[in-house]
DNA sequence: GTGCAGTTGATTGTGTACAACCAAGTTGTG
DNA sequence: CACAACTTGGTTGTACACAATCAACTGCAC
């Protein structure tokens, strides 16, 4: 019954600490999203596309973290939704590029106000946040390089 | 082509650092946690019953934030690879209690030789590592007491 | 006992995620 | 031209994750 104090604890673990955080934001997110017609993922992506549009599956994986077995289906829903538009390049035909629709460029306010009621709603300091957002990245830097090899 | 500064940049949005850092550890544990026969969910179950074993379903998802939809599948995986054995209650027979196996318990050691590894890797110091995990917690309570209601 | 409210875990449907594989298209080499 | 090596996005299969719903069971009021 008594938890034995010889075991990692759940609390203690960094990878759980981060697993529970970016579950509860986007737990704060969906609600909100959910008005916009957007799912938490595909926000991430229109985020991408709102600072820089008609980037390639590839571009856009790469800035996400992302492969094409996640994409794909996720851009055809976007589509679906006329909030996105998929174009092949005349160059090469491989090659999609991924346009903002004027629907899908619209949302960018009423996005921007989602994300700052989350983030207002997080209760951190300017600098704390700033801190917080440096850490991860850097974070997430050395651990992929960790890895990818 | 370059992007316009009047958008948000997905880099200085505290949500995505949170999905990349998190994504990041995950993949990082994934290959490790694949000799085990694990999953990084399952890995996190795991956790929780090394720290308290014979926890119901409901507990269990308290502790992870996770409701009987993801749980129940998982655990029946976690069954079917004879880790963890599933019980209903005498008492009430809507209850199910998980309870390690041998072999679920004796992953604990090589587990947590992984976790050192993933940790080390990670390249924080003690400080920098508590000072984190604590960050995290704190947004984590907060975030989520925001939604709910 | 009867019946209803509440609890518990399972199921279903949609949408990520990732590994593995595939087909189409491109490029370099001869 | 021929053709192998490579690139690109799509597809398939397995496994989360969450919302909504469900069936079984419990416990309480009566």
């Amino acid at each position: 019954m008594t938890p034995e104090s010889t075991h990692a604890r759940l609390a203690d673990q960094l990878c759980f600490a981060l697993y529970a955080a970016s579950k509860a934001v986007a737990g704060a997110y969906r609600p909100r999203l959910k008005a916009l017609g957007l799912t938490y993922p595909q926000y991430l992506v229109m985020l991408v596309l709102w600072q820089s549009d008609g980037l390639t599956v590839a571009e856009l994986g790469a800035m996400l973290g992302l492969d094409s077995g996640t994409l794909s289906p996720l851009l055809k829903r976007l589509d679906a939704s006329g909030l996105v538009r998929r174009e092949r390049t005349d160059r090469d035909e491989r090659v999609v590029r991924v346009y903002l629709t004027p629907k899908g460029a619209g949302l960018e306010e009423h996005a921007a106000s989602v994300r700052r009621e989350v983030e207002s709603g997080a209760g951190l300091t300017d600098d704390g946040f700033a801190q917080l957002r440096l850490t991860l990245h850097e974070l997430t830097a050395t651990v992929n390089g960790c890895v990818p090899g």
